[in-house]
DNA sequence: TGTACATCAGTGAACGCGCGTTCACTGATGTAC
DNA sequence: TGTACATCAGTGAACGCGCGTTCACTGATGTAC
């Protein structure tokens, strides 16, 4: 038996780590195989031996973001994992609505880097994203408190203008005006979940 | 003089019409310069008697959007472009998070077909869609009603759930989902308006 | 401990293809006479 | 009214290039003896 039985595994990870910040920064299309095995350290011939197609990469490289460790991403924001639901779920509006987010273009969520690119993929990318994005919102549901519609419905706005304020602010040069689109989304999602006030529970 | 005078720029409205519809099915580096001049019934060569490159027929097809006749967008949504300018807030966030909007996919906003496009482009492109960004803040805004800060801070959320909104729908397979993301993204967008409510002026 | 071997992860040349762009040309057009 | 002409919008072959993918191979590795 040839190299360790994990040596192929760890390869395969290398490989997804490397194409998932390329693809981060610079989307599915623009990014060549090449590149990708480049980075990792391999030369183009050897991708066949891991992945069907570049789409099959694209496809594990948004999937590996979920279990990427959030405390290594947007560097300089406290998160707190130990922390009750509430705060974890206040923390992650924080965290994914912050200006390390918005800067840091290697560890950007993938709804905020990548969200023509999955619009545009195939079935199997559609999944994966689905599944995160109900993840997200289940998290901050979870935030919110309770189980009913309308705790729902708060967990699905929170999620909208976090990802809607992060693709707007993106994808604009204005520094000024990228911070107050960010700043406006963050604070109304706070507010809606009520995170700073337990107490409270109207809006949304 | 050959041809008449208008000729000329008949035709490139032409290719820039095509284009407009082509890059938002299928974006900007999906679709070829071959492919867009075929849909105007041109061949490839004539393309640089028009345009410099590729990306500044991107960046005019953005920005043409923005002229077309907007009552013949989004088919089958009734919007009164005499109302007054409350109402026609109202109209167009109801428009915007409509199904119509979600499934026409050539008459996309260029921010919920292009999202990720445009935040790769170059400067001229970036400098189109912020305008049209602020365009759409500043018609949210005098639907609210009031130049001051919390008026416009209402207008950035109510184009952030309207632009999340989108985005989050389009990129998602199940209908359900897909529509239950668009309608809570509307209904708060038209509370935060106080479009329903006159009177009222509370939210955000 | 040392060696011969089977395995298979990784190599790199090659494939056909379509891309963005250039350029010498062609031929439909409005004008001048 | 008819014709010769200058213009320039549009043509299509050609360019170099990089892409995704294939495949015969090579050589580093752990194992068997």
């Amino acid at each position: 038996m040839p190299y360790r039985p994990e040596h192929k595994e760890e390869t395969r990870v290398r490989i997804i780590e490397c194409a998932r910040r390329l693809f981060n920064r610079h989307g599915f299309s623009e990014v060549s195989i090449d590149q990708v095995m480049a980075e990792a350290g391999l030369t183009r011939g050897g991708f066949y031996n891991h992945f069907r197609n570049k789409e099959e990469l694209f496809c594990e490289a948004v999937e590996f973001y979920a279990t990427c460790d959030p405390s290594a991403r947007w560097d300089g924001v406290d998160i707190d994992f130990e922390g009750e639901r509430r705060t974890f779920a206040a923390q992650m509006v924080n965290a994914y609505l912050s200006r390390p987010h918005l800067e840091d273009l290697d560890y950007h969520c993938p709804m905020v880097a990548l969200p023509s690119d999955i619009a545009r993929a195939g079935p199997a990318m559609r999944e994966t994203y689905q599944m995160l994005l109900q993840g997200m919102i289940g998290m901050f549901q979870s935030g919110v408190g309770g189980d009913d519609e309308a705790a729902r419905r708060k967990a699905i706005t929170i999620a909208t203008l976090c990802i809607g304020g992060m693709v707007m602010a993106r994808t604009v040069d204005d520094a000024g005006f990228a911070n107050e689109v960010r700043e406006t989304a963050r604070d109304l999602a706070l507010q809606i979940g009520a995170f700073d006030d337990p107490a409270s529970s109207r809006a949304a």
